[in-house]
DNA sequence: ATGAAGCACGAAATGGGTTTCGAAGTTTTA
DNA sequence: TAAAACTTCGAAACCCATTTCGTGCTTCAT
């Protein structure tokens, strides 16, 4: 490995104007620039960042600390879209992306002791159970951060606008004529989880439709096990709903799945709209109506207030992204 | 900041001591490690890694270098259940997951430099397209790889059985009664498109079928678009297959819309056989038949190739893994 | 001619650890 | 009781770059 005391020898010039030609210095004349470059160029020297942040103390990297409940980590289809966003963003900033894991090194750490050692700029903030205890040491920390699907009041976050989201669903299952809706909503102890059912029935209240305490079951972690277990539980009922809004589109997809293991169809007997806008709903059979989350805006806006954060331009901020209804096959109007 | 010096001037040992004491060295006695270890906690000690990396020269971090044709980063089902699997086992070894990408700092960088740079430990490749240039560099470099989904015999490498894998599709549509085979296969220029294209040739002779050029037709890369318009040339041949082996389920996926557009039935009019077993299989009407490749023992293989090499304990390996059929309701017999 | 200003460069401190080797002090052995 | 063998500890070198501050030299204005 060539250092700038080997170029340094080379040269002839001290390691303290090699350094500085290295990093373009006015005060280092352009032809003792020119031959230190050219000189480095030829001895093939690659720079050692540990050393240098060792020293100015900023690493160049963000932290990606992601968990989920569903542990299918990087297989989550709406996470990772919002990761790869995140990444390119990050990464055309000049950034690298370093996974914050528990473990290091075979020792036991914390998160926020991780981001230390570490010594990253940043770090991005994506769980669906933002109560963990270390994720909870870290928020309370003063480390850069920025949370995906939460709201807190010590940290940046960014989020769809679900109130909306929710108004939109129970608006256009309501134009279409359903007057009983039911929601799978998600687990109570997921922030999407909470905000969508507390938004779907506020949306019921705007269409002066009633709460019916049967019509909202609980779809546990967003997965198609979920969704499909309590639509189960919605087809024992006496009276069905012609359509159910569930939160996430893995659930919509179960229910589906459930609705046809009953012999009925979708959406001829009952309509169904999801949530998210995930690559599958374009291949499942019906199309799925629902409502799409903006990963690539999450995704590149949390990059540039963590950015932001990181440059100290900006304390803190909160953000919410638009959603918009993709209709496709999945609902109909009411016979 | 806590340092070792601020818990040798508390301490009263010298800071020699404490790195010692703090890394269970035998030349410190018990006594004196308790006391330093209390005295650490007590101030909150953390160590920094870039100080550490920088005279060990072992940072504890593997490089995961990832490019695909489609352009759509982690959202790629595939390959995103590959890394989630090589994730886990890295980290559950101590290991740090870094995004290597081309830029660094803002200033451009080769994928090589990057690893340099950064001083990883290793690094994983993944990529759909090996003949770039930088990749090149990187492989023919002494830096520890291990490649996905591909061989070279300068580095260590992990993949299907393919050979199998294309056997086992065309023994079963063979064995419900077809004989007219077409192949979407993948792109020329990737790895797995090759090869299973060539296998899927070598198989057909194996079961005396002729080859027919006209049921070879290019699927691009693996995508839904691909294997829609591939399908679309296929059925505008006067004599049409009665089954299509897809080198990848979203070009089964593809494929499947295009019958259907037509006016055609799978699997009643042609039977669809995939290739990976994505999730979406489960999902699609009808279920996607398909050859299993084995995701999570990929990942956690490669992590075992790519530790033991950073160890110096084996110096190259190849590796095929096996794959297996998977049957759902996208074939039939033939009437 | 002289003091001031500007230019080009380098010595040395810094960041936070690890590791080699030597030196005391203590215990064992002959 | 003297020599040998352990224990326990620390000085100092090292890893590789950055940055402050000072120095010698040249150029300019007076």
């Amino acid at each position: 490995m060539t250092t700038i005391y080997d170029i340094s020898k080379a040269t002839g010039f001290s390691p303290t104007t090699v350094s500085k030609a290295l990093n373009d210095y006015s005060d280092v004349s352009e032809k003792t620039k020119q031959i230190i470059l050219k000189k480095a160029s030829e001895m093939g020297y690659i720079p050692n960042s540990h050393a240098r942040i060792l020293i100015t103390k900023k690493s160049w990297t963000i932290g990606i600390l992601f968990d989920e409940k569903l542990n299918i980590g990087m297989k989550h289809p709406y996470f990772n879209a919002i990761i790869e966003s995140f990444k390119e963003n990050v990464e055309s900033r000049g950034y690298d992306l370093l996974f914050i894991s528990k473990d290091l090194g075979g020792n036991r750490t914390t998160y926020l002791d991780h981001c230390i050692i570490r010594g990253i700029d940043g770090v991005i903030i994506i769980t669906s159970h933002p109560n963990n205890e270390q994720i909870i040491e870290l928020i309370n920390s003063d480390f850069p951060c920025v949370l995906i699907d939460n709201e807190c009041n010590r940290k940046s976050s960014i989020h769809s606008d679900d109130v909306r989201g929710c108004y939109l669903a129970v608006e256009y299952l309501y134009s279409l004529g359903h007057r009983k809706i039911a929601h799978i909503y998600g687990s109570k102890d997921t922030f999407a989880g909470n905000v969508r059912l507390n938004e779907f029935i506020n949306s019921l209240k705007k269409f002066n439709l009633p709460k019916i305490d049967e019509y909202l079951v609980d779809g546990g972690y967003f997965s198609f096990d979920g969704g499909y277990n309590a639509m189960k539980k919605l087809l024992e009922l006496e009276d069905l709903p012609t359509a159910v809004f569930t939160a996430g589109d893995f659930m919509a997809v179960g229910a589906i799945s459930a609705i046809k293991e009953k012999g009925l169809r979708v959406p001829e007997d009952i309509s169904i709209i999801g949530y998210d806008d995930l690559d599958i709903c374009k291949y499942v059979t019906p199309r799925l109506t629902t409502i799409k989350q903006n990963t690539d805006l999450i995704g590149k806006n949390a990059a540039d207030i963590l950015i932001n954060e990181i440059d100290k331009k900006i304390c803190r901020t909160s953000m919410i992204i638009p959603v918009e209804l993709v209709v496709r096959d999945s609902c109909k109007p009411i016979k």
